[in-house]
DNA sequence: CTGAAAGCGCTTACAG
DNA sequence: CTGAAAGCGCTTACAG
């Protein structure tokens, strides 16, 4: 069925001022009205908002903003939403910004570092009251120094969360998963069940995250006498199924193989659990796995991979709340960095 | 390193009239010279510029707004942005978007018809340029009146595009997958293989793409003379890798199956390979099985899987493009349906 | 309880 | 080439 329009064109929104006029009296009783705040006539009131109704009114927020001088948007920047990771946290943000009356502009900066200093500087022109910024450029190890001095000094303009590991150096506000404490949990564990020769796959150093994690694991395996190697692939898009695939293949064509692969995340877990497979090796019982992130295709696999779960309901809720606190204070603290603590979960890709 | 602050406290944003009043000059003249729009002097356009390099100055695009009446803002709404299907529209969506100046906000209905329009209603206080909306009540079956309604009174209002089989119930232009097409080459090449006997699972006939697809299949099996079954799972999430794993199992409980199972989408897709795979048989050898939507987990499978791609690039583009016909056009038609024509491939799921 | 007026930051005919 | 002025739609002291 085709609905047909009583006019083809849009109709030009209808003002304040339209109301006023239908009723006789002047905006400014009307804002009152609408606003709630002063007085205003219980007469005028149901008045007024019989025409709200009526017309379906909604004040135009670009000229409230303007007025109260801020935008309640927020920006937030991510490599790219189609990684389950981003969308996650950024789905748990979401939830709490909109409910909190925050609209957010969600930009994806494809890893281009050119790309996020423009899409930084349209969110400034858009007078936004905050920005988020997950990945990119946050988590890179050797950045030129100008990237570093945009976000220390947008930051000085606009309150400015950076989500990463070790995002101290751009002096901003931090809220990251605490690798220290999930890398901890999960050495840990594999150390309870007996396992000692470890293996982390799918990593770079040239990337913040896994550099840390690696820094981690070593410094760990030393306090529980766990015997952990690193072996982080390249030519490969590190991250990836494909860098754990490969990776696990390599490893399977040595002399002896660790006990347990840990990926650098799910998605290189998998690769490395499809690998082991297909040589004719059972995971666990001949090859332990382990994933981390606790993304969606952890469990949607013939064996269910044991990964670390950054919490995203909390996470995203810490990272709102920690840039609403920003934005309230209308203070630029820029140096507290909020650690969110995972949970491991165990599956049967370990014993 | 802690980079400290000059100030604690965030500056005022500088303005048209700080600059103007540094040179000496009126604001108009600064406008001018901004804007790139009038005749400003060699010298006082050298100055200017000057000074918006110095203090980093943006216009402030909410007061340019409420001039130019509109705010290079759309707004975007889909059940949940953690789904690769709608994570990966909207990516190229806004890709186009922000390269044409406007802003994406991304919201997220969780599927709520309440919470929808909640956000209809605050896009439409943002006063948004246009609206796109995928999946939730676009996507169902049956609906109370008031939510087809609200749509087809916003859409007179404001540039609407609806992503669903069969949106011309809502009366506003829509811009969608062309299942007819994909299934259709599903089944032909199916028959190429020389498969006859296949079944569809994995959906419900409560949302109009499942139910859709079911109907052009039924069609098709006619013309093709194949013997196509559907079988919904209820009880299950449909759409869900649990609702292809579990379908599957009392498929392979009844004394004869189909030779090939076509998921709704690849995630059922992945189920049903597991649940083949864990009951000693081979995929395709025993049971040949295709997805799609052509999400990232059909090739991150010991057996790829044969599905159906809607070429995202083409399709958000194409969403885009049409919401920007409508918003510059300045007229809402609310008729047309753009279908995205969707491509085949093949893995080695399928012989 | 109400209205006139100023102002948020920008743009744009208009007059010079 | 430039500036004064009006206006985009709203809010908010201020005076009544």
């Amino acid at each position: 069925m085709i609905i047909s329009d009583d006019s083809n064109l849009v109709k030009r929104n209808i003002t304040i001022y339209d109301i006023a006029k239908e009723i006789g009296i002047s905006a400014a009783t009307v804002s009152r009205a609408i606003s709630g705040r002063g007085y205003v006539s219980e007469k005028n009131k149901t008045r007024i908002f019989e025409l709200v109704e009526k017309y379906n009114f909604r004040p135009n927020t670009f000229a409230q903003n303007l007025k109260a001088g801020f935008t309640k948007t927020i920006g937030y920047i991510v490599p790219h939403i189609g990684n389950e990771y981003f969308a996650k946290v950024y789905y748990e943000f979401e939830k709490w910004a909109s409910s909190h009356g925050y609209m957010t502009i969600l930009l994806n900066s494809k890893g281009d570092y050119e790309l996020e200093s423009k899409l930084l500087s349209s969110l400034k022109e858009k007078h936004v009251d905050g920005i988020v910024m997950m990945g990119g450029r946050i988590d890179a190890m050797e950045l030129p120094e100008r990237y570093i001095k945009e976000i220390q000094e947008l930051k000085q303009i606009i309150p400015f969360i950076a989500c990463g590991a070790k995002v101290e150096r751009f002096g901003c506000t931090g809220v990251y998963s605490d690798d220290e404490k999930g890398v901890g949990q999960l050495l840990d564990f594999l150390k309870t069940k007996g396992y000692k020769r470890i293996c982390f796959i799918g990593g770079g150093d040239e990337y913040y995250p896994s550099y840390y994690k690696k820094i981690c694991s070593y410094r760990l395996s030393e306090k529980l006498n766990l015997d952990v190697s690193v072996r982080w692939l390249t030519g490969y898009e590190v991250f990836s199924y494909e860098s754990g695939y490969e990776s696990m293949k390599i490893i399977l064509k040595e002399e002896s193989y660790p006990e347990v692969i840990c990926g650098i995340n799910d998605y290189v877990a998998l690769g490395a659990v499809n690998a082991i497979m297909e040589a004719g090796l059972r995971v666990p019982e001949d090859i332990a796995v382990t994933g981390y992130d606790n993304v969606s295709i952890a469990t949607m696999t013939p064996v269910q991979i044991t990964s670390v779960n950054p919490r995203y309901e909390y996470y995203g809720k810490k990272v709102f709340n920690s840039l609403q606190k920003l934005i309230l204070k209308k203070e630029v603290h820029g140096e507290s960095v909020v650690l969110v603590k995972p949970e491991l979960i165990v599956r049967n890709s370990t014993l």
